[in-house]
Parts: structure tokens; sequence; C-alpha cells
DNA sequence: GAGTGGTCTAGACCACCAC
DNA sequence: TGGTGGTCTAGACCACTCT
């Protein structure tokens, strides 16, 4: 690949715009202008460097910052690239209803096949536990009440896009396929329903932030990715909190969808 | 302060983990087990670097880590602090319901002094524009017609913590107040409804990413900190789109939350 | 003025990848 | 094997904050 295509710019050493901010705010330009494209590999540092006459730490700097923005990514002893935007799924508020359910699949599953990608789910643990604090809360137990918590990873065409830990409150769950590690047909959802907790709403929380060290490994995310926590409420008909479902979601896998009455 | 209460680890220069990694592991630890408060500040690079044996840029990096993942906030020339988390505003699903218009107040002014913050609203402009092509798809806009264009940034106590983008179809606001910097009590919902455009039913895309340069810096973002990107169309009772709402969010400022029927 | 973080230089050695 | 990015050192000067 030419250099050409990138490397014209004048620097302002004298200005009072750090070095290497100059340095970024040009590649920025580069790939906002499409003078570079998704996937296109950048110069190395070494001609960078040479480019535009400074330290490599000052080359360095400039790339940080891009990488920390989500709009490159290096990979070691390769090169550095634009990023790749990868297909978002989209979940409509109504993923959830009871009509998507009845065809025995859930709900994951369903919405993936619609989007013409492979699905997967791994990572799967299911135990009794003492929930959070903030879980407990929402789930209304009593003070040192238990739950069954089934924890599960979900992967789009082989990449992990979310985990998801749910939490039932114990005696809603013992001794039913809630317990098992495969709960069966349609989901815990559908087992709900079946002992007579027919399901009425859900409420969603939705908050945004950087991910921890821990979460960043277990989804595979690259710098510069935030994720989504997402913590499902999900309400019998007799108003009774039957499920709380805490899940951290690649952000940028994922575009949320609702639906709002006006009235 | 006593720099004991941190600064108790052992590093391993031959292990496989950089050593950056390490001290910024430490560090996150400190923080997790409440050695190390909100709002406290961090021994100083030099300490740092004495206290671990290692060059100024080992500690930075291990500084940087930290502050990406948007858990300490350096302050230039005062120190390095363990971050504190805002108050966080949460948004109901209703917030834009008609029995709260009536009280003749815009949404954000009401929501606020619930959480008694003091709002306010500046950088208004309004001009007619043709919106951008993913606003027009939203608002059906025919080919290169045109929509009125409100953008403003709102803030609470002081901080900014939204931009927001109006686009009304411009057949809709002409010769309205809408199409005036003040639209009035109960802003351009109630507008609307006065022009028999009763409101029926939102949708609200919700996505999550790091900001753009510009966008941090009008919302004085520190590093570290997401946004979510939030779509709202309005319809009203004919199933005509009336208005497309463009809003960019500090993420560390907002919950949203969200009611979904289970069938 | 003393102490803090911000920027930049000029090197070194290492780990990873493709050829 | 050569080129790539990853880590680390040991300095230097600057800008900002507080006293």
């Amino acid at each position: 690949m030419s250099d050409d295509v990138v490397l014209t710019a004048q620097l302002d050493p004298m200005g009072d715009r750090a070095v290497y901010k100059q340095i970024a705010d040009h590649l920025r330009t580069a790939v906002a202008r499409g003078r570079l494209r998704e996937g296109d590999q950048l110069p190395s540092e070494a001609r960078l460097m040479d480019h535009y006459g400074v330290a490599r730490m000052t080359v360095r700097n400039a790339l940080r910052l891009l990488q920390d923005e989500g709009l490159i990514i290096a990979e070691h002893g390769r090169g550095v690239y634009v990023r790749r935007r990868p297909p978002v799924r989209r979940l409509a508020s109504d993923r959830f209803a009871q009509r998507h359910r009845k065809e025995g699949k859930a709900a994951f599953i369903a919405e993936s096949e619609q989007a013409a990608a492979i699905p997967s789910v791994d990572m799967i643990k299911v135990s009794e536990v003492r929930p959070p604090a903030d879980i407990s809360d929402r789930l209304h137990l009593a003070e040192g009440a238990r739950a069954v918590m089934r924890s599960r990873r979900y992967s789009l065409d082989g990449r992990p896009v979310e985990t998801a830990i749910s939490y039932i409150p114990a005696d809603l769950a013992r001794g039913t396929p809630i317990a098992d590690p495969n709960p069966g047909p349609g989901g815990i959802y559908a087992r709900l329903e079946e002992q007579g907790h027919t399901l009425e709403r859900f409420t969603e929380e939705v908050a945004a932030r950087m991910p921890a060290p821990e979460e960043a490994r277990v989804l595979a995310l690259p710098p510069g990715v935030p994720v989504f926590r997402l913590v499902r409420t999900a309400y019998d008909i007799a108003g009774r909190v039957v499920e709380v479902c805490d899940t951290i979601m690649a952000a940028d896998a994922y575009l949320l969808a609702y639906d709002l009455p006006a009235r």
C-alpha cells in the first residue's frame, strides 16, 4: 500500500495542540474522508516516525488515542488496521413476547436465526447462591434468601457478544428443569409459565460503561469498545418477580430498540 | 496521606504479565477492596516509580490503563484521583407520557426537578436543513425534503450531560413556535399536539460507543466514559412520524429504564 | 517555588507474524 | 529472517495547581 494516500500533512510543532494529537487528528481525518477504509492497514510506526519526524512514543501516543476511540485496532506483529464494524444485532422490545416463545426456542437462538448468524452458548453454570445485594433487592428476596443462578455466554458466528446471569427465587426453581443446565425448549420463561407463573411484563434497565478486565477477557473485547449492562426483571401476572437477568453485552454488537406508548 | 495504605505489593518482573499491568492490577484491587475510595488521591507518579522501582513510562502506562477503564482521573498539576461516580439520572420509559406534559414543563426540566438537580439548557440553535440520510429515512421524508432542526445541550448542576438534535418535517413546523428558539410551555411535543398531531407512541433506539473528539469536548467527558446514542422517533395517532430526536448522552450520567409487555 | 501530571526524545530488547 | 507492534529505561522540558 502506498503511504501517499495518508501521509500528506504538515505538523505545527509550535502550536498549542500536542504533536501526537495533531497526528491523531490527521489519521482520523483520513479515515473520516475515506482515504483509509475499514480493514485498511495504517503505515507502520517506523514509517509514521519518518514521515512526521518524531520519536516513536509520539507516534504511539497518537495511535493509542485512536485505539481508545475504537477507531483502529493494533495487531501484534501484523500492523495497525482501521477497525471493522461488526454486524449489529437489533434487539426489539417484543423479543420476549409469549408468541415468540411458543415455537419452543429461547430468545437468543430465535433472533440469531432471523439474522442469519450462527448462535452458540457456552460457559453454562447453574448453582444456588445468595445473590448480590442489588439483585436481591429487585427479586424482593428476604435477607439471606437464596436463588438459582444460571450463568452462560452467548456467541454469534464464534464471536462472544454477551454474558448473562439469571437469578430465579430458589422456591420457584428447585426440583424443576430450571435448576438443570438444559432447561428444555423455550428456555426458562417457558418453564416458569408451565409452573403457573404466567409472565405479565418485564422491566429493563440499561447502563453503559467501559468493561472491567474480566469482562473484556470473557467477551474478547478490543480496546475502545464499551459494554451495555442490561438488567431485566420479569413479573408474573400475580405481580411477583420471578427472574432477574443481569446481562453484559458488547456494545458494538447491539442496537436496543424499544416501543414507548405516549400516554 | 500515607502511601502504606496502597503500596504493599510485590511485582514479578519475570512473569508473563507486563509490569505495568501488574501495577494496574494492584491499584485496581486497592480500589475494589476499598483501600482507595472515591475521590481519594493516588500516590504521585514519582512515588509509584520509587515504590515499584520502575521508570516513569511504566507507571504512566499503568495509570493510562486505569484511566481508560474509567476508574481514575488524572488532573494536571493536582494529582490522580479515584473517579467519583456522578449521580445517575434514571430515565423512565413513561417520561414522555402525555400526563407529564400537561404541567407545561418539558421532559428534561420536569425530571431534573424530581432529582433535586438544577437543569439548564444552552447552545440552542434552530434552523431548516436537509437531515442526514439515517434521519431522513426515519422521518419518511422525500428525497431532498427539509426539516426544522432544533439543537441544544442539557446540563445538570452545571455539568453537561446530553446534547439533542430534533428534526421536525418542515411542513409541520413552519410558522409555528416549533421553529422558534423558545417553543413555549411543554416543549415541542405540546406544540405538535396543539397542531392536531396527537402523539400515539415513540420508538427509541439505543447504542453505546466511545465519543468522537467533538462529542467529548461538548460534553466535557473525561477519558473512559462512553456515550449513549439514543434516537427517538415520535408517531402521531395517524401513524405519521412527526419528530426524530438524535441524542448523545454521557453514559455515566444515565440509567435508561423501559417497561416491556410480555405478550 | 515545590510538586504535580503532560509531552517528547533516543535508545534497547522482546514477542509475534508472515515469508 | 525481517518487519511489526509491546514493553521498558533514563532522561528532558513544559504546563498547571497550590501555597
